[in-house]
DNA sequence: TTTAGCACTCACATAACACAAGTGCTAAGG
DNA sequence: CCTTAGCACTTGTGTTATGTGAGTGCTAAA
C-alpha cells in the first residue's frame, strides 16, 4: 500500500488529531492547519482514498474522520515522528529508581508504578528471566518451631520464595529436625529438574524413614518451586483504565481487570516481540476483549539478570508518539539500574 | 422519636421496597400492598409524618419517598426483621472455609472473597488480634549467600514475617555469620517493646565488632517489626464497587480505591463496635466519600487467637436484613474454623 | 379519622425544528 | 488532469413545545 505524501501528511495529521482530542475530524479542519495551502474539497477527496484503503473511518455518514485500527498501524510504521522524553519525565524515573532496594523484583514492581504515573495509563513489568534453565542455588528448611516450618527457596538468579507450612501433631520436633538435615543435605545446590525428581523418587523413600505419611511436606516444596517458576508481573495504576475505558460498560471491564489477575493470560499477550519496543493496536491483542486498547511493550536487558518486559495498556487513541518515548527511555534506564544493582550486591 | 404501629408498617414497606427496587415508593403502591385496608390518601397523610421526622425524603415535589439516613437508621434498630442466612449459602462458607490452609492469615484472606461472593459487595477481613501486647516468639536471620540475608521473626500470636536484605560488598561471608549468630543469640524469646529497645542501644555496640556501619542492618529489623505490628486486612470484590457506585464519577471512585489500600483508613473506620454486628450508615461511616455507603462489621472470637472483624461494605440501599443474617452467620464459622485450626495445628 | 376527588407538580418521552459540521458530487477553472 | 467553489444532502445536537403518568397536597364529605 502506497500513499501519496499528500495523503501520509493528512493521515498524519488526522491521528495526530484525533489521539489529541477523541473527535472525529473533518476536512475543513484540516484544510485550515496543514502545512500546505490546499481546499477542504481537495482534502475530502483524498480522505474518500483513504477511506477506501480502510484507513480511515466515519463514525456515521456526515461525520468527520477517524483512524481505524489499520490507519494507526499504518501510522506507527510510517508516519509517526519520534518524540523523545522530555527532561522532567527523565528526571522523574532517574530519581525514582535511585531508592533503597533491598530486593530486584522491588525495582521492577516500582517500575510498574513509575511508568502508570508517567503515562497515566495501566503498567505492567515483567521480572527478567534468563533463557537457561533455571537451577537451584539454595533450599533450606528454618523450622520456627515444632508445628511450622519455613521452606526457602534461592535460585540461581538470586530470587528468593518462601512458604510456610504447618505440621500435624502426629510429627515430633525431633523427627522433624532429622528430616529438615535431610532434606538440607540432598537437595541443596541441585538443579530444579533434579529436585523435582528427587522429590518423586528418592526423597520420599528416605522420609518415610522419619514420618509415615510425607505427603504434605511435598506438596508444599511443590507449590514453592511452582511460585518460583512461574512469571510472575506488576502492575501499576490499575484503575487508570476507568480513566479512558467507556465506564458504563461495567461488565467489560471487571472481565478485564479478572484477566489481569491471572499470571499467565497476561504474559501470554505481553509476549512475543518484535524490536526492542513494540506496539499492538486493537484486535492486535488476540484477545475480544482489548479491541479498543493498545500495548505497548518494550523489553529490556539487565545483563546477567536476563532480559524482562515493560509495557503500557491504554487506548487505542493514544498519543502513540509520546508513550513510545517514554518506554524506550525507561526500559534503558531500567536495564542500568538493574545492572549495577547488580554489580552491587551479586558480583564479587 | 415514637411511630405508631401503621407508621412503621409504613416505614419498614418503603424501606424494603427501596432497597429491593431502587425506586421511590409512592402511597397508591403501598395501598394495593400493606396488610391492612387503607387508602393512598391515608398513606399520604402518614408519610407526610414521617417526612416531617426527617424519615423519608422526596427525590421532587411529586415523586415518591425515599428513606433518609436516619430512615435506614430507625429501619436496622427497630423495624427489621430477621433473615437468617439460607441453607445454600451456609453451604457455601462451609465447603470453602474447609480447604486446607497452611496459615491463619490465608483463611483470614479467602473469607474476604467468600463475603463478597456471598453479597456481592466489597468485603473485608482483618484477621484476629490479641489484646495483650504481642511477644517475640522467635526472630532468625538466615544466611541464604554471602550477600542476602532474610530476617524471620515469629510472633507469639503465631504470625510469620520474613524479609530479604542484601548486604553491601565490605561484608566477609565470616563477618556475616557472626552477626547472625550475635543476633539470634540475643534477641530470641524476647517481647517486642525489649527488642526495640536493644536494637537501639545494646545491639549496634555488639554489631560494630563485626561490622563497621550496621545501620543497614538495624533498619531492615524495624521494617520488619512494622509490618508485624501492623493491623493488616483483606479485600474481597473489590470490583464489585463498580456494581453499585455511580459510575460517571470516576474520581471518587478513585479516591475510594485509594483509601481502601491504606491499612491506616481502613481499619480506623471499621473499628469501633457496639455488639457483634454493627451497622453504619452513610454519614456515620465518618468519611464523605462514604456518603452513600454503608458499612456492617461483625467481630469474631477465635479464642486463643484473639478478636478479628469482618466488614461488609455495600450501597446505603442495600438489603440489610439479609447482609446482617450473612455477617452474623460467618462470623460464627470463621471463630468455630479459626478455633479448629488451632487446636490442630498449635495446641499440643 | 378516613377517604374520594381534584388540581397541581415534575420527570420523562416524543416530536418538531433549527443549527452546525461535515460529506459527496458537480461543474468550472488553471 | 488536478483543484476548488458551490450546493444539496445527512446526521448529531440542542431547544422548545406538548402530552402522559405517577405522585403529591389539600379539601370536603362520610
Amino acid at each position: 500500500m502506497e500513499l501519496s505524501k499528500r495523503e501520509k501528511i493528512i493521515l498524519r495529521a488526522i491521528v495526530n488529531h484525533y489521539t489529541k482530542d477523541g473527535l472525529p475530524v473533518g476536512s475543513k479542519l484540516l484544510a485550515n492547519q496543514l502545512p500546505m495551502r490546499v481546499s477542504s474539497a481537495t482534502i475530502r477527496n483524498e480522505m474518500v482514498y483513504l477511506e477506501s484503503l480502510n484507513l480511515i473511518n466515519k463514525t456515521h455518514s456526515s461525520s468527520g474522520r477517524v483512524p481505524t485500527i489499520k490507519g494507526y498501524r499504518y501510522y506507527v510504521d510510517h508516519l509517526i515522528q519520534p518524540n523523545p522524553i522530555n527532561k522532567n519525565d527523565e528526571d522523574i524515573i532517574q530519581k525514582t529508581l535511585n531508592g533503597n532496594f533491598s530486593k530486584m523484583d522491588e525495582i521492577v514492581k516500582k517500575s510498574a508504578n513509575i511508568l502508570s504515573d508517567l503515562t497515566h495509563y495501566t503498567a505492567l513489568t515483567l521480572r527478567p528471566e534468563q533463557n537457561n534453565v533455571r537451577h537451584l542455588k539454595g533450599f533450606r528448611l528454618v523450622a520456627l518451631s515444632n508445628y511450622q516450618v519455613m521452606a526457602i527457596l534461592v535460585t540461581d538468579n538470586n530470587e528468593v520464595q518462601n512458604q510456610i507450612f504447618n505440621i500435624s501433631k502426629s510429627i515430633s520436633g525431633d523427627q522433624l529436625e532429622a528430616v529438615v538435615r535431610l532434606i538440607n543435605d540432598k537437595l541443596t545446590g541441585m538443579s530444579i529438574p533434579d529436585v523435582i525428581k528427587k522429590l518423586q523418587t528418592e526423597i520420599p523413600a528416605e522420609i518415610t524413614k522419619y514420618i509415615h505419611t510425607p505427603s504434605g511436606f511435598l506438596s508444599t516444596f511443590n507449590d514453592v518451586l511452582d511460585k518460583a517458576a512461574r512469571n510472575q508481573f506488576y502492575i501499576g495504576g490499575e484503575l487508570n483504565l476507568l480513566n479512558f475505558t467507556d465506564s458504563s460498560n461495567t461488565k467489560e471491564l471487571k472481565s478485564i481487570y479478572s484477566l489481569l489477575d491471572k499470571t499467565d493470560d497476561v504474559s501470554k499477550f505481553i509476549d512475543n516481540h518484535d524490536g526492542p519496543v513494540s506496539v499492538k493496536i486493537g484486535n492486535e491483542i488476540r484477545n475480544h476483549l482489548f479491541n479498543h486498547y493498545s500495548l505497548i511493550t518494550g523489553t529490556y536487558d539487565a545483563g546477567q539478570f536476563g532480559k524482562g518486559i515493560i509495557a503500557v495498556l491504554g487506548p487505542t487513541r493514544m498519543p502513540y508518539s509520546k508513550v513510545i518515548g517514554i518506554v524506550s527511555a525507561f526500559r534503558e534506564e531500567l536495564a542500568k539500574k538493574l545492572i549495577t544493582y547488580y554489580n552491587n550486591y551479586y558480583h564479587r
